[in-house]
DNA sequence: GCCGTTTTCGGCCCGACTGTTTTCAGTCG
């Protein structure tokens, strides 16, 4: 059993104890545990099988957590777990996704009503028996009503680094296949959307038929959906994931990658193009109508090249315009990985971060960068124990010091991540946020505002002198939590008339910006920065998503500031426009 | 349930809002 398994065993039991009502503090270290075990770099299966070895010098991990991880490890299951299924029924995890619902209001429920599903909790609802339980009433009905709604939205899709992590793992077990050469995704993950429904892979090879035997055996498959000659499609992992693989002759890859990455538009317009050179485009190849001569398939960009296009980068096919630019020869230079030269947001063990500042300069050194900005938190978050006035000028101090004196692998920027109080106003004073090189602005709390109110709010923000980047801009979670409501366009406006930077939030849960609002903040004159948002060494190679929203907004280089070498970053810090 | 210790029990990030109360519990971040 992996480690990641049995973190998510312990997980669901905590989150059963929290509605049983157990102790909290049992609970965190339930938590705790599985946070532990997750990031631990051994397999802890191996650990307890070898006699020489203690599973508690993992710390976190106590004599009672030994005794459940054993018994994890053994039947899949333990103890408490078992009993407190016995207990709920199997859908009450389901019901801690429901905003408004947390494990005390859930416990209540149970109490008094037989209900088990999502759609039973809809109907209790609808006919307005929650109001009759103490503490709950009409707004709470209305509240849960809307958040199911929003539940049943994002059922079925998957984080792109879900995805991305499922499509190496399999592409690994696949090209180990003799007679296989490659093993591609494609889809909407190939595209970089930032949710992904099902995930295609592509296989190819002299021989590549036996993969599909291999793919159906792997044991993380949970379900075959489909198994034929040329294609099989099963649900993976725990969470379900389809994955629909494909084998294809070398010679019809390229037509096979075309169809298969989509967008289902991008394609129908590609087609119709074809149709109108007399030419007919398939999964297996570019034809001619007159005499159905193979004329292209074997890579992408001849397929491209035989209706007369350029090769056009995956992340731009949505049918938003591409192909009219590819005709006129403008498409856009986009933005790649190895372009970034620093990261602007991430955060320490001076508040929420998981890594000391030197961890953080140290793995930033690693990735390549020149250089980093350190933004922790400011006071309002308290929970994260953020930074208040005196913290902040006293761990800049220090951060610029450890500059001047070279005692740091890449060159640091001093800043700091400031709430945006609810009524638009910094969460820090000026004179403070002055001592620092970077302020980026974010709103964490009061997100269920008004739009008109928002906008007042962010508006405002924007009047901070010292104010630069305007941090994860909609305040999205990925499958939990949507936009907040505001007039995206004048504040974007306003941001562009006062050199206020919108940051690409590169974080997966969030994505913030994405794609279309790239774009349409760009054509607004918008300049942008890709940060990480990162609270761990490990969290700065999500770059990449936050690249894919770039490249998805048609960004270059010349968009973002982090591009910049150091010198002349800091010389754009300094010319606040 | 873990950890650290002035070794075997006490502390464990907390502040604010919301909707329901009629003085505050539950949820969220």
């Amino acid at each position: 059993m992996e480690n990641k398994e049995i973190a998510r065993l312990l997980w669901e039991t905590a989150d059963l104890m929290e509605i049983a009502g157990e102790d909290s503090f049992r609970i965190r270290s339930y938590r705790n545990g599985a946070t532990a075990i997750e990031g631990f770099p051994e397999r802890v299966a191996d650990i307890l099988a070898d006699p020489a070895r203690k599973i508690t010098d993992i710390p976190g991990i106590g004599k009672g957590l030994a005794v459940v991880l054993g018994e994890i490890v053994e039947r899949q299951s333990c103890e408490r777990r078992d009993l407190l299924l016995q207990k709920f029924p199997p859908g009450a995890l389901e019901f801690l996704k429901i905003q408004g619902l947390g494990p005390k209001g859930i416990a209540l429920i149970f109490e008094h009503y037989q209900i088990g599903t999502i759609d039973e909790l809809e109907r209790l609802c609808q006919e307005q028996k929650l109001r009759v339980l103490p503490r709950m009433g009409a707004k709470l009905e209305e509240k849960v009503l809307r958040s199911i709604a929003q539940y049943r939205q994002r059922t079925g899709r998957y984080l792109l680094s879900y995805a991305e992590g499922v499509a190496e793992e399999l592409s690994t077990l696949l090209s180990e296949t003799p007679g296989v050469t490659a093993v591609t995704p494609a889809g909407s993950l190939r595209r970089g959307r930032e949710t992904v429904g099902d995930l295609d892979l592509l296989v190819t090879g002299p021989d590549p038929i036996p993969a599909l035997a291999r793919f159906t055996a792997y044991p993380k498959v949970s379900e075959v959906l489909a198994s034929g000659e040329n294609k099989a499609s099963a649900r993976v992992g725990h969470e379900g994931l389809q994955v629909d693989v494909r084998t294809l002759p070398p010679e019809s890859f390229g037509a096979a990658m075309q169809y298969f990455t989509g967008s289902k538009d991008h394609n129908v317009a590609v087609r119709t193009r074809a149709v109108r050179m007399g030419l007919k485009l398939s999964e297996y190849g570019l034809y001619r109508l007159e005499d159905d001569r193979k004329v292209a398939g074997e890579t992408e960009a001849g397929v491209y090249q035989a209706i007369g296009l350029p090769w056009i980068a995956p992340e731009l096919r949505e049918n938003c315009g591409e192909i009219e630019a590819a005709l006129e020869g403008r498409l856009p230079e986009l933005v790649e990985l190895k372009d970034v030269r620093g990261d602007l947001h991430m955060h320490t063990t001076e508040t929420d971060g998981r890594a000391t500042l030197e961890e953080m300069a140290q793995a930033a050194h690693e990735r390549g960068y020149e250089y980093i900005a350190i933004t922790d938190h400011s006071k309002a978050l308290a929970m994260s124990n953020g930074l208040d006035e005196a913290r902040a000028v006293a761990f800049a101090r220090q951060v610029r010091e450890r500059n001047r004196e070279g005692r740091t692998p890449v060159r640091l920027f001093s800043g700091i991540e400031c709430d945006i109080l609810k009524d638009g106003a910094m969460d820090l004073a000026g004179d403070a946020l002055a001592e620092l090189d970077l302020v980026i602005g974010s709103v964490h709390s009061h997100m269920n505002m008004e739009a008109a109110e928002m906008t007042d709010r962010l508006l405002r923000a924007l009047e901070c002198p010292q104010l630069r980047i305007l941090g994860h801009p909609t305040g999205r979670i990925l499958l939990q939590r949507d936009a907040f409501p505001f007039d995206f366009d004048r504040v974007v406006a306003e941001a562009v008339r006062r050199g206020v930077w919108l940051e690409i939030n590169a974080s997966p849960e969030r994505l913030d910006l994405n794609g279309p609002q790239v774009r349409a903040a760009k054509a607004k004159g918008a300049r942008f920065t890709i940060s990480t948002d990162a609270h761990h060494p490990k969290h700065l190679a999500s770059m990449r998503y936050g690249v894919a929203m770039a490249r998805r907004g048609w960004l270059g280089p010349a968009d973002i500031l982090n591009t910049l070498p150091a010198a002349r970053f800091a010389a754009a810090l300094e010319n606040k426009s």
